[in-house]
DNA sequence: GCTATTTATAAATCTTGCATATTAATGCAT
DNA sequence: ATGCATTAATATGCAAGATTTATAAATAGC
């Protein structure tokens, strides 16, 4: 017994109709093809569904007990039918995110209010960690993408450069630093330098960026939060050397900062997603919305990604960030 | 989007079995069928369900999320086929029947308690009515059959014949009558007879039987009951012309009955029913049954469709009979 | 690197479904 | 009653779609 979806619906609309002529001409079909598929509707039930003559057709009482019956089941197929269809058409679900720290109190919270506020209908779970952790909870499945530094070569996963987030020299407003001519590695390196821990990335890249201009960052202090390395700037401990993202800078009236003039102290931000899987629709079109902030910020001046929040800020996100 | 039964079939076998040859064999269609299909599924839904390459196949979140959707869609499709199945395999329904009063009172109940010992889940609902009474029920669609006196030639309706009632002389044990050589119309007018009221279809049988042996029923009593009748005989009062199949004869020593040597004396029991309309499996199965009792009593001698109660008889039965 | 396994693709074949044309039946009007 | 109009059923040819066979490409394990 194959019955077939096309079946039941002719049934209905021979029912709908009062006629296989006109059922036919609802249909879009030719009154011989409808009169085929009721045929085939009732031998393969083995019930004769309407009595038919060339003046009337009335459904048997048989008709009549499974009219109800194929009325729901059409009913309960088209409203399904409908429900999925919302999956490509309406961005809905969670997405889980790995994020490094400081994007994840950087930009994306903007770019996630901003998106929620036109797809109500989908939720984030954010995570920060640290780059290795982030590759690790996109391979495991733990998040759907991930966010972090670019540089990564695994054969599993793909990454799409997002935007690069330049690393910059803040000092106190009126140093001498915002007069130099030129900020390159041998001139900054005169200054005393207030450097990130060695356990950050941050402070990863400011080593590998001095080693590659034949130099060797040595910190006059250490900070393992950036707020921190702030904090000691503005009491004159020294100049710090700080992603141009960090909202940490925000705020203070008494710092600024300037580009690095070494191609060094720039890291890439990427997306990492597991490669040949296909993701929820909702995360395809955030991060679509993700590169198209990006592009949108690097034809302007001004820090990477500087994204302001419109109405609500993140305190009206349903966003759950997961520390790790 | 017309999203096929056999695609939603052939997503949850991929599901199920973890891959597409085994899932194709499952199916009994070759792998490059079911590539196909489930494309198809994923086109028209728009969305990909699965992340396949040559070694694996996975789930999307998509897909995953959709899986419990599809998998009570066909879930509630095969019970409501199932369902529909038990239409054809199992009678069940009501079964409304317009009857003679005298088929109501006689043969019916014990073929009805038979019918349903064996089909539990058939109901009957029985309406004695006269002869016309009977076919109009019939026309209206009051009820799904009838059981009426043949002769009935109307355009709208169809009969088959059942049986014949014949038309015995009752007489007092004993009597002359049980001894006559021959009991024609002439012969058995020549005692006083009990005959029934003028309004009643016996007489009217009675009346055309003499009027086509060329004579006239002359009645010494006439009673409105069959019991009366019967009565009447017991007293001596004369002999009774009565359905042979009449419950009220039974269980009489003092009263015997004779066929009356006059085809006149016999009516066809037929089964009225709408031409061009299908009944339920349940009317079906029971029409069989019907004819096969009149079949079987045929070839026996004694009063046709005798059934006798097998176990608990009317009083055990869930029918509602419905004078009118 | 080779082999075995598994999905994807290509092409040919086969089935199925559909449309056109026609027939048969039936109600209605004359 | 007779003819007309309407409607479902049938026949047939065709076209689209589905399926199979054969083959290719990719990948994991040895």
């Amino acid at each position: 017994m194959d019955v077939n979806l096309r079946q039941i619906r002719a049934f209905l609309a021979v029912v709908g109709l009062g006629g296989f002529t006109r059922a036919a001409a609802a249909l879009n079909i030719s009154q011989p093809a409808l009169t085929i598929r009721i045929r085939q509707l009732e031998d393969q039930i083995g019930l004769r569904l309407f009595d038919r003559n060339t003046r009337s057709v009335q459904l048997t009482r048989v008709g009549q007990e499974l009219l109800p019956v194929f009325q729901r089941l059409m009913k309960d197929f088209d409203s399904a039918m409908a429900d999925i269809r919302e999956f490509s058409e309406e961005p809905r679900g969670t997405i889980r995110v790995a994020v490094l720290p400081s994007f994840a109190a950087g930009p994306l919270p903007a770019l996630i209010a901003g998106f929620r506020a036109r797809n109500p209908r989908v939720s984030f779970v954010l995570k920060d960690a640290v780059g290795k952790r982030v590759l690790a909870m996109v391979r495991n499945e733990e998040v759907d993408f991930g966010i972090g530094v670019g540089g990564v070569d695994e054969p599993d996963l793909d990454t799409i450069d997002v935007c690069e987030d330049r690393l910059v020299l803040v000092y106190p407003r009126g140093h001498a630093a915002g007069e130099l001519p030129l900020a390159s590695v041998p001139v900054i390196s005169q200054f005393p330098l207030v450097l990130m821990d060695k356990d950050t990335s941050v402070r990863r890249l400011v080593d590998e960026a001095f080693a590659g201009a034949g130099s060797i960052a040595t910190p006059a202090c250490e900070a393992t939060y950036m707020s921190t390395a702030v904090s000691m700037v503005r009491a004159g401990l020294g100049l710090a050397i700080l992603p141009a993202s960090a909202t940490e800078l925000r705020g203070f009236a008494d710092i600024a900062t300037r580009p690095i003039d070494d191609a060094g102290f720039v890291r890439r931000i990427v997306i990492i997603k597991r490669r040949g899987s296909s993701l929820l629709p909702a995360v395809e079109e955030f991060t679509k919305v993700l590169l198209a902030a990006a592009n949108s910020c690097a034809a302007t001046p001004g820090p990477c990604l500087d994204v302001e929040v419109q109405d609500g800020g993140t305190e009206a996100l349903a966003v759950g960030v997961q520390g790790q």
